[in-house]
DNA sequence: CGTTACCCCTGGAGGC
DNA sequence: TGCCTCCAGGGGTAAC
């Protein structure tokens, strides 16, 4: 479900809560999400304080300490994942995995397909952990840019599309936001990442950063069912440009919108504005 | 090494 | 109404 934006706006709604305060109990309903979790972590998390909450990709990491000891918690949204700020004894509905229950407030974890992660991890910095470490740079970062991209796709012949929804280059852009910012960048996603110039990249990086930027502002919904950690519901999804829209009319040149599969997933693009 | 296929899981949509 | 198939925002792993 989410992308970067929805894990952005995930954060930024529990910044103004959860920093500060302890964590007076953890409560799990499923014994595995995509990992198992281990018995001991309502045990691990009761009596933690929440630090810092960052962002790295699509993961949230809980920053913890507690005298001395510490550690960090993971957590990943997968496809139908979503964060809520729900009451102290609000009752748990159907696939409501996780609580952290907090003095004033409970954050709850919804997941319908359990593709979402929860990890415990200490001893070492998070960047050492094998989920964090093996991933490649931030698109919203400074160091992120059109001559970035041009130099990490010298001589990659794999379509442009899967390549940039892959988290070991370039973090946070998935389906949706992949096809979009093709779309805007005027690039076709089956073209070689390759056989793209340095100068239509420095309009790609650009057309990443604004849809990024654009949907965190906006509230970062993408989809229908997206809920954001303190309730609202986000409005990015109608005004995608080719996502979702197959045979529709493009809306710049009028061409009916092309759907197709890249190792996958389904891919969207007008076969007019796009070379 | 780079790239693709498959799998984890549940629910909604559409065909019959 | 029910049953079936297909599809879905992610990403790790195995296999080519």
């Amino acid at each position: 479900m989410p992308e970067l934006p929805e894990v952005e706006v995930s954060r930024l709604g529990l910044l103004p809560h959860l920093p500060g305060n302890r964590i007076a109990g953890a409560v799990f309903r499923t014994p595995r999400l995509r990992h198992d979790i281990p018995a001991d972590m309502p045990a691990r998390l009761a009596g933690l304080h929440v630090d810092a909450i960052h962002r790295r990709g699509k993961y949230l990491l809980f920053d913890c300490e507690s005298a001395g000891d510490g550690g960090w918690l993971i957590v990943h949204l997968g496809m139908s994942g979503s964060l809520r700020l729900v009451a102290n004894g609000t009752p748990a509905q159907k696939h409501d995995h996780v609580d952290l229950v907090f003095a004033d407030t409970t954050l709850r974890l919804r997941d319908p397909r359990r593709f979402g992660t929860v990890l415990w991890h200490e001893g070492g910095s998070i960047e050492s952990h094998p989920l964090i470490a093996v991933l490649g740079i931030e698109p919203l970062s400074p160091q992120f840019d059109g001559d970035w991209l041009y130099l990490a796709t010298r001589k990659r012949s794999t379509p442009i599309k899967p390549l940039l929804m892959d988290s070991h280059l370039v973090v946070g852009i998935g389906n949706i936001y992949a096809s979009e910012a093709l779309f805007r960048a005027g690039i076709s996603p089956m073209r070689a990442a390759g056989r793209i110039g340095r100068l239509r990249y420095r309009k790609l990086a650009g057309e990443i950063r604004a849809t990024l930027q654009e949907s965190i502002a906006a509230g970062g919904s993408s989809v229908r069912d997206y809920v954001h950690s303190d309730g609202g519901a986000g409005s990015f999804q109608v005004t995608c440009f080719v996502y979702g829209r197959e045979g529709q009319p493009c809306r710049i040149c009028q061409t009916p919108i092309r759907a197709s599969r890249q190792a996958g997933r389904t891919t969207f693009h007008c076969p007019h504005c796009q070379r």
